[in-house]
RNA sequence: GUGGGUGUAGCUCAAUGGCAGAGCACCUGAUUGUGGUUCAGGACGUUGUGGGUUCAAAUCCCAUCAUCCACCCCA
């Protein structure tokens, strides 16, 4: 026969595969953020991979539009569609498109994969898992509040060392902008020379803002209010004096005021978030408070974003609907919880808690029966099988490899004698019990186990 | 999209113009009823790909692809 050509295994850039060990991780990750979310009351919703491209596109700003994976089928005359590119979108049309069926306020929470067509970079794929929790049809700041809250539950529950969630207002900005001078067609490059301000300091914020035309004077009056920083409540009572004349950004201070009370009402300490009025996010669908998360070390940038955005389900309907959320990013807590060590010990290698192995053809029976036995007693088995190579030191090499806890072992002495020998792995400790007896056998030493 | 680094065994990396190597992993045995440790042996390569310079190229040059980092932007 012929030499087939053999196709070189790769996956497009950005797009990754997860061996087992590591699903264990990202669904240990999940489960936790998913638990969060129910124990706030919010409910799983399910939207396509695809959406219509008109779904999609004038939603996000022009930068990001342009990140969008489009899916369109040889043949197909029909629809124009494209890969969702978050689940903020697909949740409005959601709403907009099924508010007979949804009783609000609607509180929905989706864990799926978006796309964007982003080079990839440490902490940035173009295929990655997003967990969004959102509120639709509230337009208090309990309901960002207690986003906040969720955000801050899930860190509790994973250990996240030191988050720190930034919190800040479009109102803010806008009035800051307003209160600079600043001309509506600018504030765009404003606000992204602002969001620099971490990495490039106040300096080269400055010198970005002139070299973008800015007026000097305004310039000045903007970084003044920015880099106004305070414990707590201090810093808006600063700003307030400066700019609160306007209206705008009055609203905006109110509207963090407010916020702050809820938070200390729902147990979220002050240390845990801060007002950074330099803060700004991307996404131009955002109208009020807006929210991100970083972890000072490693900073993979940031964990989460979020904000309110009042306006966007009025792109689907007649009126809109006051909707606040949050998107947790799996990926780069889980590659900081790698980093740090952080996950818990009984987030194991493998699903399998005892493999038990198989003698040889006589026994290979028993050995069935005894897996049976322990599968209905919910202990996780794994029988062994090898195309007739019964070598017992393979099994239990290949029992330690996988990190499979427990090795059951029964030859013929134990099938004459109806007994089956367990043995632990970690301490090499082996017991040899009754058939009858195996299932309490198995957890005794499981439970010594962790 | 712009700028830079790196591509050598399954993995991590040596070899600076002169025989392509090591550690780990893998396979066999010491040990035909028990893993991790040890010992002995074994298998593993078109040096990313294509071209050029040279008596001679993993090494120098050009192109291309992949990958990582920074910018842009972002979870």
């Amino acid at each position: 026969m012929a030499q087939q050509i053999k196709i070189k295994p790769r996956l497009a850039k950005g797009f990754r595969d997860f061996l087992p060990s590591e699903m264990l991780k990202r669904q240990y990750v999940i489960d936790t953020i998913e638990g969060v979310f129910q124990l706030f009351g919010y409910e799983p919703l399910q939207t396509p991979v695809l959406e219509l491209r008109d779904t999609l596109f004038g939603k996000y700003g022009e930068d990001a539009e342009q990140l969008i994976y489009s899916a369109q089928h040889g043949r197909s005359k029909s629809d124009e569609v494209a890969m969702r590119y978050d689940l903020t979108v697909p949740l409005s049309r959601v709403v907009a498109q099924y508010e007979n069926d949804i009783s609000f306020p609607f509180r929905r929470y989706q864990i799926s994969p978006v796309w964007r067509g982003e080079r990839p970079q440490r902490g940035r794929y173009r295929e990655f898992f997003q967990c969004d929790a959102d509120i639709v049809g509230v337009s208090g700041m309990e309901a960002d509040a207690e986003i906040i809250s969720v955000m801050n539950t899930v860190y509790q529950r994973l250990n996240l060392p030191q988050p720190i969630i930034k919190i800040n207002n479009r109102k803010l900005l806008t009035g800051m902008g307003v209160f600079s001078d600043v001309i509506d067609s600018q504030l765009p490059d404003l606000y992204r020379s602002i969001d620099k301000f971490d990495k490039i300091g106040a300096e080269g914020v400055e010198k970005e803002l002139i070299e973008r035309g800015i007026p000097g004077y305004a310039v000045k009056r903007m970084m003044d209010l920015v880099q106004i920083r305070d414990e707590g409540n201090l810093n808006l009572n600063l700003l307030e004096r400066q700019i609160g004349h306007i209206e705008v950004a009055n609203e905006g201070i109110d509207e963090l005021r407010s916020m702050a009370m809820y938070l200390d009402a729902l147990g979220v300490p002050q240390s845990a978030y801060e007002f950074d009025f330099t803060m700004v996010r991307g996404l131009s669908y955002y109208t009020g408070p807006i929210f991100e998360t970083i972890i000072q070390e490693p900073n993979l940038g940031s964990i989460t974003g979020g904000g309110r955005y009042d306006n966007l389900i009025g792109l689907f309907r007649r009126e809109s609907l006051p909707t606040v959320g949050t998107s947790l990013g799996i990926e780069r807590i889980i590659d900081i919880m790698t980093e740090l060590d952080l996950f818990p010990s009984h987030v194991a290698d493998t699903v399998v808690d005892i493999l038990v192995t198989v003698f040889d053809d006589e026994t290979q029976i028993a050995s069935s029966r005894l897996a049976s036995q322990l599968r209905k007693a919910n202990i996780r088995a794994e029988l062994y099988m090898s195309d007739g190579k019964f070598k017992l030191g393979k099994q239990f090499a290949y029992a330690d490899k996988k990190g499979i806890p427990l090795v059951a072992t029964l030859g013929p002495d134990e099938v004459a004698n109806g007994r089956v020998s367990i043995k632990r792995l970690s301490d090499a400790k082996e017991v040899d019990v009754l058939q009858a007896d195996v299932v309490d056998a198995v957890v005794g030493l499981m439970q010594i186990e962790f």
